[in-house]
This record gives C-alpha cells, sequence and structure tokens, in this order.
DNA sequence: TGCAACATGTAATGTGTTACATGATTCA
DNA sequence: TGAATCATGTAACACATTACATGTTGCA
C-alpha cells in the first residue's frame, strides 16, 4: 500500500509521468522511500483502471502524463488518517555492527569510517535541499503547502543524518582507544576475550585406531 | 544474504533454537532487523545442508539447538568484512510526513503526536537495554566482545530515537503555530493555500443537451 | 484439565530488485 | 551519425509477511 499510495501523494502535488515519478523517489522523498521503474509503471496502470488516476496528457517518446482524480485524493488522505504506519525500521547497515566483533578490529574501525563517511554525504545533500527550500519560501510566508513539509520532513532527515554521523565518530573513538590499550580481536586467539560459540568437533562413528607407544 | 547471516552471526554468540533466534531478532539487535519464524526455520534447513551451522542439541517438544562451524564463522566474517551493506533505509512513517499537507491540521498533528509517542516509548526500551549491559560490564573491562558491540549498536538506537523524538516535538509545536496564527488546511477552501491538483473533469462525448431559457 | 507458552514447520501472497527488451529525441 | 537521455514496459527471481497447520510441556 506504501508506493501506492506515495504515487498518489506525489500526484496530488502535480500530475507526473512514470518517469518523473521514479526520479522523484530518488531525490526528493528525503531518502524515506525508494522505487524502481519496474514497480512504478505497473502501478500506474493498475491506479488508472481503478480510477484514482487519469492519463491528462501525452509527450513526445511516447511520455504519459498523469493526474490524480477526486477518488485518488480520497484515497490517499484515507489512508493518511485512517491507517496505522508500519514504523518497523531495518537498516542492515546497524545490524552488521552488532557483529563487529567477529572481525579484527581494523576492519571494524574501517566499517565505521565508511558508515562515518556516508552520513556525512547525506548531511550535505540534505543541507542543501533545506536551504534551497528556505530561500524559495522566502522567510515570510510559511504555508499549508507541499513545500512546507518537505522541509518538515527533510529537518527529520538531517537531524537524523547528524547524529548517525556523530555516533560514528564516536564509535570509532571506542575503538581507537581499545586499540591503543593493546587489546586484540578474539580472532587472533587464546590471550584475549570470549571467542565465537563453535560446534564441537563431529564424532564420527568407529575412527580408526591407531597404535600408539 | 542479511538474514543468513545474521543468523550465523547470532549462533556465533552462542548455540540457540529456530524458536530463540526469532525472539532475538524480536528484541536483541536494537530494532535494527527483524524476522518471523517462517522465515528462520527454512534458513537454519539451508545453513545445515550448507554445513554452515550444525544440530548439536535436542531438547524436549522437538527443540533443536544449532552451533555455528567453522565454516559458518568464515562466512560470516566473509560477509562482514568482504561485501558492502545496504545502506538504503526506508522508512513509510517518514515519507508519510512528506504528504501530510493533504490532510486537515488537527490530524497532521495527531499524527506527529503517536510519531513521538513511539520514539519516547523505543528510547526508555533502549535506555534500559544499556543500563543492563553497563552494569554487566562493570566499569573497568572493556572487552573485545559481543556485549561492547550490543552497546555500541543500542547507543547509535539511543540517539536516533531521541533525535527523531526531538524533530516530532518539534514539527508538532511548527503546527501548533500555524494553527494559532489561524490558517487552515486546504482541504477547506479557496482561501486557502495550494490546494491539491486534480484532473480536469472528463469530458464525456455528446453529453445531452438541455433547454435553457 | 485447560490454557499459555514453547516449538517447528509449510503455503499463499505481496513487495521489491535485477535483468531483459524496445524505441524516440536531442545534441554534439 | 552516434551517444546520452528520455521513456515505457515485462519477466524472473529474491525476500518478507500472513495464514495455515500441528504437537508438547509446564503450571495453576
Amino acid at each position: 500500500m506504501s508506493l501506492r499510495n506515495a504515487v498518489l501523494g506525489l500526484l496530488a502535488e502535480r500530475p507526473m509521468s512514470g518517469y518523473d515519478l521514479t526520479r522523484h523517489f530518488d531525490e526528493s522523498v528525503a531518502g524515506a522511500w525508494s522505487a524502481s521503474h519496474s514497480q512504478i509503471y505497473p502501478e500506474l496502470a493498475r491506479l488508472q483502471e481503478e480510477g484514482l488516476i487519469r492519463k491528462t496528457a501525452d509527450g513526445p517518446r511516447g511520455r504519459k502524463v498523469y493526474s490524480l482524480t477526486e477518488e485518488g485524493l480520497a484515497e490517499v488522505r484515507q489512508w493518511l488518517v485512517a491507517t496505522e504506519p508500519d514504523r518497523n525500521s531495518r537498516s542492515e547497515a546497524y545490524m552488521r555492527v552488532f557483529f563487529l566483533w567477529l572481525v579484527e578490529p581494523t576492519d571494524a574501525y574501517e566499517y565505521l569510517r565508511r558508515q562515518a563517511e556516508f552520513h556525512e554525504a547525506n548531511l550535505a545533500h540534505l543541507e542543501a535541499q533545506a536551504a534551497d527550500l528556505d530561500e524559495e519560501d522566502s522567510g515570510e510566508a510559511p504555508l499549508w503547502a507541499p513545500a512546507r513539509w518537505s522541509r518538515i520532513t527533510v529537518e527529520a532527515g538531517i537531524r537524523h543524518e547528524r547524529t548517525l554521523l556523530e555516533w560514528a565518530l564516536w564509535a570509532m573513538e571506542e575503538v581507537r582507544h581499545e586499540v591503543a590499550r593493546g587489546r586484540r580481536g578474539a580472532v587472533r586467539g587464546a590471550a584475549t576475550v570470549e571467542p565465537p560459540h563453535l560446534a564441537p568437533p563431529e564424532v564420527r562413528v568407529r575412527r580408526p585406531r591407531r597404535n600408539r607407544a
């Protein structure tokens, strides 16, 4: 239901083609959602079938521009106010951190460094977007309008990225201290702590006996 | 590949059954991943097939406890150091914020309030987890061990939840000001700003003519 | 003895990604 | 004229959720 309603929501702002929507998902939703064209085109067909959108223009190269219908607007509003959002968040990148005790400290450090890099880049990108939105809106005209909520969503993104960038830098320091104190990964052997728990060697039935002195 | 390696990673800590793993995914990974039993059981079968885990104990009620093998440990390490994580994050809840201009201010406010509530609850939960971990670790024994990285991951969760809680409270204030200044949602009519863009009424072929005075 | 929690599995369905496939337009 | 970008679509596959299905153990 998310993609479907996201498409309706974007079309409420202005008529667009499948191609436009595809690009929008890459940039505009502040990284909160994404979709590829192979998902979008069939969805547009279904939405038109159901009368929630309508093709209102044709362009060059077979371009088809869709607009929201009254029914479509009712649908997306209904979704927004009457259905619970899925609030679960998933992050492979953060799940991995959980398992970094399994690798060498230098690898863990490198992993965190890349994580920091990633958040730094996102932050820059979102801050640029925020600057654009603030300029458009020229200070004095707060509106109950799309741009206003773009700004609010982008603000969430900015704070999110900044926080996780700071976290990554903090975590890097933790590892650095650890390494400086001369501790090593469990990887390297007996003197260190809590090695991974492995299955005992498999017991073979009737092991060939060997003569011993 | 994520689920598969997450299972291996958890088994590196200690042997577990499918049932144990299912509960672990709900609690332990600091909300960064989840999986239901219907995914886990078939995965365990596949992993055993491939020799990455091995059944090392049976319990009551058909309980089967699996342990990691050497090959399994190698596999999860390989995954951690040699493959790029999927860093995309998706959040239906934040995507929705993008579209809140389509609903009544009171509904938008309510939405944000629930969002705040959600983050508040998560924050409390993670802070409790952090307190447990800090106690266990009793101050003076920083280890290259699972608990250490649990703590670091939980720290990411805490900062994340705190940030988004603060954001939600900030956004609620934005809406409150807006409403106080007497502005209304586009919903209610002409005087307000930027109504959703709708398709023009469909042109019907040969509308029945009516006589007019 | 009856219910909650433990415990494992399969099947149907929905959602998302990658790969395949094709063609038009613009501009250097 | 040749390459980049615009533009739309389908098919195969991978991954996740929900529903279906069954049986045990411990305890109040």
